[in-house]
DNA sequence: TCATTTTTTGAATAGCGTTCAAAATACGCA
DNA sequence: TGCGTATTTTGAACGCTATTCAAAAAATGA
């Protein structure tokens, strides 16, 4: 049994490197010059063996991707579990997300492309159900804040149901991170501070919905300002100065 | 000249018949075994002439991306050209993507794809740039609707510029679309009716905005009446009864 | 120590995008 | 109409990559 344990030990270290080695040469050369042999040989190992952890290149991107998110998924955790009103926890959701797509720009292009139906249909059905399983705590952390905010009566819940109320901030930071990848979109049309935007029409949808306590405020200054305050607040040890101002300047600029 | 002339028709009506081609076998086969060697012989031509009008693979998917999209845009047109509130053609614009989400649902599929990195990076400049001019005209419609509801008072612009104020509805269409198009991802989280809450989340960030006149009722049976009233008063030569039919039931279920 | 099982290897295979020299065709002019 | 030239088309050949698999190597355990 312990050389079961020890082997299986060995072989996930194994995918571990992987995986590390793939994300590394695609920040250097880019996702289009990665190729299997290359990460086989950049990790002294034959090609044939990567086929022993991934059904296929897209499978190992797949991988990649939902082992990335779990640093997403963690910041996600910690906005949600602040003690705040259930409005702020919400908002925090965002900058969370925001945090996250400044600090790992290259995951969610990666994830777009992970996405897409060509090469969603080439993984393995185990992964794609990690890959589903992996966001199920963001999903959790929504529903429970607005259920807490329902029942507070912070919140007219419109016969709608937990999720169905927490879509509208998801769908939007989704939709913004697609337009910030879509190279060369925004500055064709000439819209600045993207993330700026997005944080702004948070507080703009979150007021529509009645959700108290409404903000009056909603001018880009506020934004960065209780940006900041969570930052220090919430997301202290995941984000030193230079990563709050490293996400202040995007959110100005 | 008029040989010259002649001859530029003639290439653009091959190039159209390249790109019917490719949608048709797209649609019959998937993206995924679309070769260029199948596109060619489809339509009885060499492989080597389909690269007399398209630099690569990528590049014809751009195109054909694109070339869709000249459908989407007219109905966009449509939804702002009506006569009605700004805040009435605003909500317009939603329900000309839904529509169009309805009557040409792989064009996202496609859309996602081809917006990739690794596909864009493919493809040639001009290409590109036809793909940012091709839909302008939505841009310019969110602009003009835009200043048009501040100017007469009933949105208060908050020092915030057109297209900044549009840019929140265009992310929500465009996340709830990435979201659908991800396999399996709504239904294991068993969110329905995605494209129903979509409008929703519209009204409520209008609403957020403050743009008047306000919309007390936002229950999914007072936008799908408003859905209706609109298909039949803005949208009748694009949708028949069949047509307002099938997009009903993708708002309901 | 050695027979057996498991794992690794990397050359071979297959398929695709792309190119380009040769062939075919179109063109304009006498 | 016939002919030399320019243009266009052709499809076999090339290069690259994902994937496979038979042979070699390594690990196992009696």
């Amino acid at each position: 049994m312990t050389t079961q344990d020890r082997k299986a030990r060995e072989f996930a270290a194994r995918e571990d490197l992987f995986l590390d080695t793939a994300r590394r040469l695609i920040l250097s050369d880019g996702l289009l010059s990665l190729t299997m042999a290359r990460v086989a040989k950049a990790c002294d190992y034959a090609t044939g063996t990567l086929y022993q952890h991934f059904l296929s290149k897209e499978d190992l991107l797949l991988a990649l991707s939902t082992r990335m998110s779990a640093e997403r998924v963690s910041l996600f955790c910690r906005a949600a579990d602040f003690t705040g009103t259930a409005r702020d926890r919400m908002f925090a959701l965002s900058v969370a997300d925001v945090l996250f797509a400044s600090q790992c720009p290259e995951h969610f292009r990666l994830a777009q492309y992970v996405f897409t139906e060509a090469v969603w249909a080439a993984t393995s059905p185990p992964r794609r159900q990690a890959a589903l399983e992996g966001s199920q705590p963001m999903c959790d952390r929504v529903r429970s804040i607005v259920h807490q905010a329902v029942t507070d009566g912070d919140l007219p819940d419109r016969g709608l149901r937990n999720l169905d109320l927490g879509v509208g901030p998801w769908t939007l930071c989704l939709g913004m991170h697609t337009l910030v990848h879509a190279d060369g979109l925004l500055s064709f049309y000439d819209v600045n501070r993207p993330y700026g935007l997005l944080l702004q029409h948070i507080e703009f949808l979150l007021n529509g919905l009645d959700w108290k306590p409404l903000v009056t405020d909603v001018s880009s200054q506020h934004v960065a300002g209780k940006v900041e305050w969570l930052c220090s607040e919430v997301f202290s040890d995941a984000c030193d100065r230079e990563g709050i101002d490293k996400l202040l300047a995007m959110l100005a600029a």
